[in-house]
DNA sequence: ATTATCTATAGATCTATAGATAATGC
DNA sequence: ATTATCTATAGATCTATAGATAATGC
């Protein structure tokens, strides 16, 4: 028909919507069946068992998420410029993916075995745009425009700033009783405030 | 026997170490029985339902973490000591606990009609807490010593970095190709980092 | 012919309960 | 008697595959 039709495109989306909300393991072929508009057999057709479409999904998002936070962009801007930039694409990535994170974490911890996985999608890809951001961090570090700082104390705190207004988004609502409203208003104003509390963070020691 | 012996103590702790490794769906109760030295019939004799079991867990576990946050010390130090003292507590509570905050936040998203449930077990602790530590950062505020900040600003940031270190250990170790012993060091001093970043962002802006 | 899609089903769980037996408290 | 524990099993999934049928590409 007109309507040009990708049952394993449906399929593949139905499942990650699934999977990013409910897990491996709660979610059934026969779930991501119905919600692609087919019948299970046609799951394994495309994808033979769970675990294989699985892993193609995590490791898509895992490639994107890394991209995000790491990409070896050249241009010629300041470092403390370069940096905002990058905290503020990785919460945007965050903001279209809110679910990954949380998704990364859960699968990892009750799957071990998928570290292995990671691995190999991911290459030396993360070491080689670290190691070019902490020598970044320590031309200034050396200037004395930035305090002495490790690059993997620099990342975790990016990294958790950014992932926990999301991730933790149901939590803190109950616990501050914000509406869905109030909510995206705070996550709206959160991005800020996260960089500003990084760069805070990377002050020389004044006084 | 002299070894006292209690039977509904080992499915509970089974039954945690299972549910915070795994997940609900992903921990069957013939599993629980198992580690629990017992057969399946008998985690249903005590608990009736998987799904009460888990709540069991889930309510207990959320009162101990309310706790080490937001729990009300009288002592009378200042607004900075009594911050750190809470950065230090919910850290600490977190590393006995590592696996917490993850097991919240992925059954809060898999099933978010346990919302209710929590709160229905917190009641207004949180309300309170929040609000005495509130009026507390405000008169600090109003003194020029702290710049002005949303205190659930101020309660995202703790609660993002606290958390991150452990929830994201091992995404963390894969990507900066740190061992099990690296970490542990990370860690230990990541602690006294957090103390710092979060004291940092609150001093009032100079120049 | 080949590829896409479906129906049907085997075999493996998994939860919850019924009903038997063993242990404990009077 | 009551409480704790076990064996056995019904009924509900759920994954993966076999084999039939429909659609598509030459």
């Amino acid at each position: 028909m007109s309507q040009e039709q990708n049952k394993e495109r449906d399929i593949l989306e139905a499942a990650t919507r699934l999977f990013l909300q409910k897990g491996f393991k709660a979610t059934s072929t026969t779930e991501i069946a119905v919600e692609a508009g087919c019948n299970q057999a046609l799951v394994h057709y495309y994808f033979r068992t769970k675990e294989r479409l699985f892993e193609a999904i995590f490791k898509k998002k895992i490639q994107y998420f890394i991209g995000a936070l790491l990409e070896l962009d050249e241009e010629d801007i300041s470092f403390e410029q370069k940096l905002i930039r990058k905290i503020e694409s990785h919460f945007e990535a965050i903001r279209v993916n809110p679910g990954v994170p949380l998704f990364f974490f859960s699968e990892l911890s009750s799957n071990p075995k998928r570290i292995g996985s990671i691995k190999s999608s991911i290459g030396d890809l993360p070491q080689r745009a670290i190691s070019k951001l902490d020598s970044e961090l320590q031309v200034e570090i050396a200037a004395g425009r930035v305090r002495p700082t490790d690059i993997r104390d620099l990342l975790m705190t990016i990294v958790s700033l950014n992932i926990t207004v999301f991730l933790g988004a149901p939590m803190f609502k109950v616990m501050t009783s914000m509406t869905d409203g109030d909510y995206e208003g705070f996550i709206e104003e959160r991005k800020q405030e996260n960089v500003r509390i990084i760069l805070n963070s990377l002050k020389p020691d004044q006084r």
